[in-house]
RNA sequence: GGCGGUGUAGCUCAGUUGGUUAGAGCAGCGGAAUCAUAAUCCGCGUGUCCGGGGUUCAAGUCCCUGCACCGCCA
């Protein structure tokens, strides 16, 4: 048995996110955290909101709350939301914690003493409007280079020209249109990356077997131009974690937190502590020290491709410089996007359909297996409702509902709701428990492997393979000469029902529940072989047909949806 | 502009270190069956593997170059 520590790219709190957001990360973590539990082995699960930033603080002046009563509230909304889809966190933290605010202070701390952090004296624009400092691009104004008038202050979105706020002519906030703005002197704290460039490299070059989507990024940071950057670690906010030096004050940085992009990635670890606190488990620290039981951990990460920089480079950085034993990701699965017809997923216009609006619509098991069916692994995905309700239509309904209903119906018909008993297993048996085995096989290589898309092509084809030995054994056909040889037949479908529940737990959980609730079955633990799996439900076991398990998509309901979501969310 | 990715059957995509007649699912066409959610099963693909050069006994698979689309640029 093995130690298996997953993490999902934590979602930030601004706002219920889209399917693309929850295919690159969230949803294929879950299939490969529920799949290793079904292996047996230990795992711990984990997510959390990422809460602090200006986009935070924004987000709640214009709901009119205070930022922690909002970050509160929408927590339980994308906590709500991940229950709904089935999301199998061991814990839903939060990187507002008082167990992140400990841990990240600390972090700073050993790299204070460590020499890798400098103080840096910079002028940033503060509003008096809006009482704040404003981040670069929270200032508009006019382009000095073209004259497009709504120019952010980072850069000109009219000619791309990559600007500082100063070079803006009549600079106004983007947060209250105020013009009263003064340049302010303030001072922030600098991680010294550059100083770990050649640990950073040396690391992902050990790294042979990640994807060249992560590693190629990863590189890409640490050589272009003058290599790696130094990164700011501060703000001034009032929203986030204080800046101090362990359990010490930090002179000179007063009313100063630190910057989202420092806390957000600690809370995978503070998530653990969370979760010992949460009454769930007793010691967080033997998954992340390797100097307290984590020595034999295998820590994997699932995320989009433009979080991969700050998983490969910024994260490690900050583990590395600690000089403290913990744990370093083993593994990073990176994804590409899932565009939505033709375009982009957009929270800004509302273009797509976003967690919420799924659920309302559909049951989480359609968009988790066409989803992960269709998995943006080697390059971006597309999501069409035509392509959606054919795929979702023909495998869950056609190949694997119907499955479940015409065995389960015939034998209620012929034999009861009871699993037949005479008859014996002849060749046809054999070949097929010989073509499942390696099916199966096939299917533990590729869950093992991570890889998605075509763990989902060899379990739809294990489904297939049941239909297609039904239809050549034909009990139908079989019960009017000899109803032993009958029996014979539905007894072993009727035990096929059972496995694919225990094999497509991963995908399809609530299917897969149903399904075992209806053959009467125990659990969901893995078979050591099919042969013996399709021995589990003996002759005499009671069972309930149950309700019809995927209900088609009418092209009506169809048409609907493709206007509803065109964009402009209402 | 720089960097990276992608470009394979109508659609969505597989194609390992270059090696036999380039594959899968869907859609389409023909057939079988009638237990089942009109659901299943069987059979059927002469595709400029984006274009053009090159290396090689052999290239979708390597090199150069052009084109198109996408992303990133802290």
């Amino acid at each position: 048995m093995a130690r298996i520590l997953i993490t999902s790219a934590i979602p930030y709190i601004n706002g219920i996110k889209h399917l693309g957001n929850l295919v690159g990360s969230q949803l294929p973590a879950d299939l490969f955290a529920r799949y290793m539990r079904q292996r047996g082995h230990e795992v711990l699960f984990l997510c959390a909101t990422d809460e602090h930033g200006t986009p935070a603080e924004l987000a709640a002046a214009k709901a009119g709350k205070p930022v922690a009563e909002y970050c509160a509230e929408m927590w339980q909304v994308q906590k709500d939301l991940s229950d709904g889809f089935r999301l199998s966190f061991d814990h839903f933290g939060r990187s507002s914690s008082p167990q992140n605010h400990k841990l990240t202070q600390h972090f700073a701390g050993r790299l204070a003493e460590a020499g890798l952090i400098r103080e840096v004296s910079e002028e940033q624009v503060y509003s008096h409007a809006d009482k704040r400092f404003l981040p670069d691009r929270y200032i508009e104004g006019t382009c000095p280079n073209c004259g497009y008038d709504r120019a952010r202050g980072d850069q000109c979105e009219n000619c791309t020209k990559q600007l500082d706020p100063t070079d803006l002519i009549d600079p106004r906030s983007a947060i209250s249109g105020s013009t009263d703005l003064e340049v302010r002197e303030t001072k922030h704290l600098y991680l010294r990356q550059s100083e770990m460039r050649g640990q950073l490299n040396d690391w992902i070059d050990s790294k042979t077997d990640w994807p060249i989507l992560t590693t190629s990024i990863a590189r890409k940071w640490l050589n272009d131009g003058d290599g790696l950057r130094d990164r700011g670690i501060t703000r001034d906010l009032d929203w986030g974690i204080p800046v101090k030096k362990g359990e010490a004050e930090w002179p000179g940085m007063e009313g100063k937190v630190f910057y989202v992009w420092f806390d957000a990635p600690i809370e995978y670890i503070a998530c653990a502590a969370e979760w010992v606190d949460a009454g769930k488990g007793d010691d967080w620290e033997r998954w992340w020290r390797e100097d307290k039981g984590a020595e034999d951990v295998r820590y994997v990460q699932f995320m989009g491709k433009d979080n991969v920089p700050f998983h490969t480079l910024s994260f490690p950085a900050t583990i590395m410089g600690s000089g403290e034993p913990w744990k370093l990701v083993d593994y990073i699965k990176s994804f590409n996007y899932l565009n939505y017809d033709g375009g982009q997923f957009s929270t800004s216009q509302g273009r797509g359909v976003f967690m919420d609006q799924a659920l309302e619509i559909l049951p989480a098991d359609y968009w988790r297996w066409w989803l992960l069916s269709h998995a943006p692994e080697s390059s971006d995905s597309e999501f069409t409702w035509e392509n959606f309700q054919a795929s979702v239509n023909k495998d869950l309904a056609d190949v694997l509902g119907n499955f479940v209903s015409r065995v389960t119906k015939f034998c209620r018909s012929k034999f009861g709701e009871v699993v037949p008993e005479g008859g014996e297993y002849g060749d046809a048996e054999v070949a097929l428990v010989a073509e499942l085995q390696g099916r199966v096989d096939a299917y533990q290589a590729h869950m093992e492997a991570m890889e998605v898309r075509k763990s989902a092509a060899e379990l739809r084809a294990i489904w297939v393979a049941g239909n297609e030995y039904l239809q050549a054994a034909a009990p139908w056909a079989a019960y009017k000469e000899d109803p032993d040889r009958a029996a014979a037949i539905v007894r072993l479908s009727l035990n096929l029902i059972r496995l694919y529940a225990v094999l497509s737990e991963p995908f399809i959980p609530d299917a897969s529940a149903a399904m075992l609730e209806a053959m009467g079955a125990a659990g969901a633990d893995w078979p050591d072989t099919v042969g013996e799996a399709l021995a589990a439900l003996p002759a005499g076991h009671g069972f309930t047909v149950p309700d019809v398990l995927f209900a088609k998509i009418t092209d009506e309901a169809r048409e609907g949806w493709q206007e509803k979501f065109a964009g402009q969310r209402g």
